[in-house]
DNA sequence: TTTAATGT
């Protein structure tokens, strides 16, 4: 099988030992009880620019709301109206992005269009540390969104703010990007419509592989003047809310290759810990920790 | 429907 064979190709066959679960869809408690969440006392890219107080605190609401669940790490954190990133200033990507879906903020709006948008430096970095478009000029690989802009057409303000690349990296595009990528990206909004709650966290992997001399090596690309790197796999956690306030978990992870069409998304089902022990975060560990408590 | 780059 396909999903065997990237297991294999990307050695992390390896930790996947002994922690592979029983249900890929795992039920998470709801808590209704988080004792006084207070919001990380981040730099908030979007507010520096706001002067009017009631602004900034329904702002502070929408990004302890999609934050709800925990800070997968809290390094370069930047908060936009819509969504939440870590930036890796030495590969000029993403560590990861959270956004927050509803039925309503997944609703089709055909006044907002993706065409009268333009990718844009992330002028709150340090120009050592930012990718440009030039980077990403001629070197063959699509800028990809991490916070998708189809997740945020409810106006745009929204979408154009995806447009930041600081939430780009460097994607194959064709059987890419624009194939199975794409293809879970509206799988994921497709659930925000039926469910209460989405909580989302995408991010890039650099994984090794067994080199000719049987050693494992971790070997990536990189583009452009300022070297922009790119991802060996893309991740994605699911968090999904039903109306009956259950919780679902389901996690993703593709490779940065050309993928063929008919490989079934659940080809891509990972165990949490895999994704988790790759790229050194823990992702919705607010939720998570609260089922292993139970469990134990 | 949504991805996005490239060439005019």
């Amino acid at each position: 099988m396909f999903s065997r064979h990237i297991s294999a190709v990307v050695g992390i066959s390896s930790f996947c030992l002994g922690i592979w679960m029983d249900r890929k869809y795992r039920e998470l408690n709801a808590l209704h009880s988080i004792p006084g969440f207070k919001i990380f006392d981040a730099v908030y890219a979007d507010g520096l620019v706001a002067n009017n107080q009631e602004l900034i605190v329904n702002n502070e609401q929408r990004i302890s709301q999609i934050m709800k669940y925990g800070f997968p790490s809290l390094d370069n954190v930047r908060s936009y109206k819509n969504f939440v990133l870590s930036y890796d200033q030495r590969n000029r990507i993403p560590h990861w992005v959270l956004e927050h879906l509803t039925p309503e903020s997944v609703q089709y709006n055909p006044n907002v269009d993706r065409s009268s948008c333009e990718f844009y430096e992330d002028n709150s970095f340090h120009e050592f540390f930012r990718a440009t478009n030039k980077d990403y000029k001629n070197s063959g690989f699509d800028r990809g969104h991490l916070a998708a802009a189809g997740n945020h057409k409810s106006s745009l303000e929204l979408i154009k703010q995806t447009f930041v690349l600081s939430n780009i990296a460097p994607q194959v595009g064709k059987g890419f990007n624009r194939s199975a990528w794409n293809n879970l990206e509206k799988y994921v909004r497709k659930k925000a419509k039926h469910n209460k709650n989405v909580y989302i966290c995408s991010g890039p992997l650099f994984l090794p592989k067994k080199g000719e001399d049987g050693k494992l090596w971790i070997k990536y690309q990189v583009i452009g003047d300022n070297h922009v790197a790119v991802p060996t796999h893309f991740y994605k956690i699911v968090v999904t809310e039903s109306t009956e306030s259950k919780f679902y978990l389901e996690c993703y992870l593709m490779p940065n290759q050309v993928i063929p069409d008919d490989i079934p998304l659940k080809d891509f089902q990972m165990p949490l810990e895999v994704i988790e022990r790759a790229s050194g975060l823990q992702f919705f560990k607010r939720l998570t920790l609260d089922k292993f408590t139970k469990l134990n």
